[in-house]
DNA sequence: CTGTTAGCGCGTTCAC
DNA sequence: GTGAACGCGCTAACAG
């Protein structure tokens, strides 16, 4: 074996004195073909060398991979550590590998696209509320035999499966409950992409604002719709800002938990009272927003699980005939605690 | 091309009229050698069919992906969100790809470490504070020359390169600060696994916890030593339950500033004083420490970069031969704010 | 100058 | 227990 470089079944098999077949056989756990004795020299002889088969070798032959990826459309957000687990814990069970990728830019999601395209995993996941991946793309991968699913409201089965949250509604029954507990100055704190021109992810907490206002017959202020809710120290200062308006609000519909967290700091450190002076409202469901004072309302999932998502996934992989494109809704509802 | 299969070389040769091979050299760029008609035919078909080269089978020739994978130890750190936007970005400057993989557990390790052993990436970076890739499995990684960069305290260069960070030295100098300030009963709000038995993590941080006490001939009170800094919500009830002690803490230091930010609120929640009842000490240097009341106290690098560790890697992947193992230290100190 | 042929990389698996 | 074909793309060598 050239010094330096990583041992090939040919090394065992010469090492072992046996055909590269034999090792392939045994390192599969195909050996019951073969005598104990020749079993355990090859053993013995993978030993030594430290031989793992070549992923690429393998994966050319097989034409399988068995690793699934997850596409990820930002960094930091809370949610998606549970998903992170969940799936890693669903792959290890069946065996597959997880590798995740990050698509926060475009031309990021030009290179994702790129690796499943070539066929760097059996199946993917893909969280991104900015839908970088879009249906075109999907298809194709679906196209590609890759199993896909797709977690966004924007996009339609298609030899993938969907799966949605009714978070538009959800969000308009919260705001609903914010007018008529008789705020009037509702603020929103959205992420950049709401409020600049762009790519829009999480649009439908935008427009379950303004339709919220609309059905209300409420005024809206503009300067009532502030940026930063994907960050926890912008969102502290964001709303900060939004109280020291001549007229500040009443209410804050905050496009993510993380920012209502900081948000209700942000109000008690400016000395006012939550929510007394001002209501708070958030999204996604954290733990962590039972550690507020008073407890934050939000809306989400009662308990915070990927797992249907997943299931679909795995159900893809393992059947002989790819499914039709499925949908699935995972259910999301206002959860009234002590900030509203 | 069969019905439901992706396209290969000989689909887009067959289509074009061209051998495989031209078929090749157009796909990679160096069509310069054919007519334009013949590139312009192939490039049509490479778009009519969707071709895109097998990974599998171009690794298997080139013997190299162009991949790089990030190993990470758990998922939910805010400092990790930094280094995968880093890793990204410079990654894509030089025409590579991030895949992450979790190893939070010995069988995801396992996982990780035969998915690197098969050549899954030309290089990694590994970021595990449980160091579950240990010094025998990184040194086989290296053998089989795998470009590897570890961040972490207690492994060795021995093929790979090692980044460091002074962090027991420079927790032990905030603690004196505690200490010279006249605090005389400091709580320890460390990770699960410093407090438990099992793989140990960030155990300098309590190292430098019991040597400062030490030092200073301190008596150490058991009931001071709280798991949970790994979680904002259970980090609030662990400093809850401190400041129910009959003798409370007069100080907490915090083995995260996520920790350390809960521990803030939770002392302000339970109607006391920050820094005059009780002093608070986070680690990491995290912004959002600015945006506690009084800013956040903590000990880290002045600006969260890893810059340093990312080049290593590259020149690492980008040398002719590979160089010898090295160290780099990444500097960090004591950040006094306004809770100590 | 344009294009093709053929061997190779490594492991898997059918047929003997 | 082995031989040999095969999966797919890359590229050196070669031919027109």
């Amino acid at each position: 074996m050239p010094k330096g470089q990583r041992p090939t079944a040919k090394d065992v098999a010469e090492l072992a004195g046996v055909s590269p077949a034999a090792v392939s056989y045994v390192v599969n756990g195909r050996g019951d073909r073969f005598s104990a004795a020749t079993r355990d020299r090859v053993l013995a002889a993978v030993e030594q060398l430290g031989y793992v088969p070549d992923s690429a070798a393998r994966g050319l032959r097989r034409r399988r991979t068995d690793q699934i990826c997850l596409v990820l459309g930002s960094v930091g957000v809370p949610a998606t550590d549970v998903l992170v687990r969940q799936l890693n814990d669903e792959a290890d069970r069946r065996g597959y590998s997880v590798l995740s990728v990050l698509v926060d830019s475009a031309a990021r999601a030009d290179r994702a696209f790129a690796l499943l395209r070539r066929g760097i995993a059996d199946g993917a996941l893909v969280s991104d509320p900015y839908n970088r991946m879009d249906q075109g793309r999907l298809a194709a991968l679906a196209r590609n035999r890759l199993a896909l699913v797709v977690m966004d409201n924007a996009v339609d089965p298609e030899g993938f499966d969907v799966v949605r949250t009714p978070e538009k509604r959800e969000c308009g029954i919260a705001l609903d409950h914010l007018v008529e507990s008789g705020r009037r100055r509702i603020a929103f704190l959205g992420h950049d992409s709401d409020l600049r021109p762009g790519p829009q992810g999480f649009a439908e907490r935008l427009d379950a604002y303004v339709e919220a206002h609309a059905r209300h017959g409420l005024p809206r202020d503009p300067r009532l719709l502030v940026p930063g809710a994907e960050d926890r120290t912008r969102s502290y200062w964001a709303v900060t800002g939004l109280l020291q308006l001549e007229e500040p609000p009443d209410a804050i519909f905050c496009a993510s938990d993380r920012a209502a967290i900081s948000a209700v700091w942000a109000i008690r450190d400016a000395g006012r009272s939550v929510p007394f002076d001002v209501a708070v409202l958030g999204v996604g469901n954290l733990d962590e927003g039972l550690i507020t004072r008073p407890a934050l309302s939000t809306v989400g999932q009662p308990r915070l699980d990927f797992t249907g998502a997943i299931e679909l996934l795995f159900d893809r992989l393992e059947a002989d005939e790819p499914p039709p494109g499925r949908e699935a809704v995972i259910p999301w509802s206002f959860i009234r605690r002590g900030t509203t």
